[in-house]
DNA sequence: TTAAGTCAGATTGTACACAATCATGGAGTC
DNA sequence: GACTCCATGATTGTGTACAATCTGACTTAA
């Protein structure tokens, strides 16, 4: 069962379900930041008529996974470095708030949640030697935190496709796992802040790391830029 | 002019011009919030057909103006005390960003500049006698704090309409204008400390000044209860 | 050679008809 | 009398045809 919570209802309708599958194809990498996409394409592609497809393209332009052009036409959005830059500036602010707010409600069960959480993805991390893209746990961990912290709007925009997407073009990049295991360390003791019901160090912990994720970003960008062409 | 920036351009498409309309409608008050919306209702009243409506309505679900539930009918969001509260508490450590990041970038020419629209909504309240209505500078003050941090995700999303919304509520209730006095007190304090170029202090004034706000909303409410029904 | 103008093709935007689904009320039964 | 079942109306979801708009290439003239 994926529904977590909150009686998220089996989608019925066509335009639920393609939205789903679009919105998969874009955060697996399926379809590539920037690509060109029409809605004719589309709807052959999925079988489905415009109409549903539409619904869908909308929704994601919303979230900001696709940009269009009336009468012009739509692609895939591509975040640039300084978009990212900004996105995580935000990502540490809301999630920086998340810790300090869940310090002071945690309950020893949630603890020992968070912890299982870690437990979990570093057996998942030894056994898929470092693969990234099987870590179905990492933003599960962040999300758990927004979600103690009893702030629901909170959790829904930290639980937004954006800050999949932005995940997943670091995903791109990053095979090395140094990373992986400083993270961890750093998770760790975030979790021994939130128990030590210590807001203000929490907060700062955790925006410490978000800092770190996004150093390591672009130092993995870089890695791979002399790598490829340079 | 209104398009301050980034190429604005006029909606040419229906869906665009009534998705306009709808939202002011929404933000106005003048669809009241719960109040059960019909997609045929609104084609008519519009004059327009049902497609481009369809389109209005799906965008404004995502900015969460409107709540839909599949084959059964949608209404405007009605704000409960808890979530306003969640979001304001977003929206202090959003707005403290801002200040933090702009202390460190900020010019004299928009430190002036940030004084001008503090003290344009200063005639302008005396002039309508403290009508919050016919306020057209409010939020613009925090917006433009927003654009100077150079954070364009972050002055984007402080733009949307839900806080629009969350601000629209608290018309309703707040006639007195002792709060509006001393959010210009604060306005300025916050000024003062971009202006030493202070971002901690920035931050911190503009949370509790968020905070403040929220207080006011709050007792407003109950105040008005107690006159009405109590 | 370059520039503006125009025309065709492609693509999105809109309208309307029909299908799928849900909520409400009443009839029937236990 | 209360409960279940079913039919009917209302509302949204989908498919398809057509209109509006844009982009790019080709032509033509300076």
């Amino acid at each position: 069962m994926k529904d977590d919570q909150l009686a998220a209802r089996e989608p019925v309708a066509t335009s639920e379900k393609v939205l789903e599958r679009i919105g998969h194809s874009i955060l697996s990498g399926e379809f590539e930041p920037g690509e060109r996409l029409t809605e004719t394409d589309l709807a052959q592609r999925f079988g489905v008529s415009r109409s549903p497809l539409r619904e869908a393209l909308l929704r994601l332009e919303e979230r900001q996974l696709i940009e269009r052009v009336p009468f012009s036409g739509m692609r895939v959005v591509s975040l640039d470095d300084r978009t990212v830059d900004e996105l995580y500036e935000i990502r540490g602010a809301l999630e920086g708030l998340a810790c300090r707010r869940a310090a002071a409600v945690i309950t020893p069960e949630q603890i020992a949640e968070l912890r299982g959480v870690l437990a979990q993805r570093s057996r998942a991390l030894k056994s898929t030697r470092g693969d990234a893209r099987q870590q179905p746990t990492i933003q599960d961990f962040h999300i758990l935190i927004a979600r103690i912290s009893g702030n629901r709007e909170l959790e829904r925009m930290l639980a937004g496709d954006i800050w999949h997407y932005m995940r997943a073009q670091y995903r791109r990049w990053a095979r090395a796992r140094e990373r992986m295991d400083l993270g961890h360390a750093e998770h760790l003791r975030i979790v021994d802040a939130l128990e030590a019901r210590d807001g203000e160090l929490a907060e700062i912990l955790m925006r410490r790391h978000i800092v770190a994720s996004r150093q390591e970003l672009v130092d993995a960008k870089a890695r791979a830029e002399a790598r490829g062409a340079a």
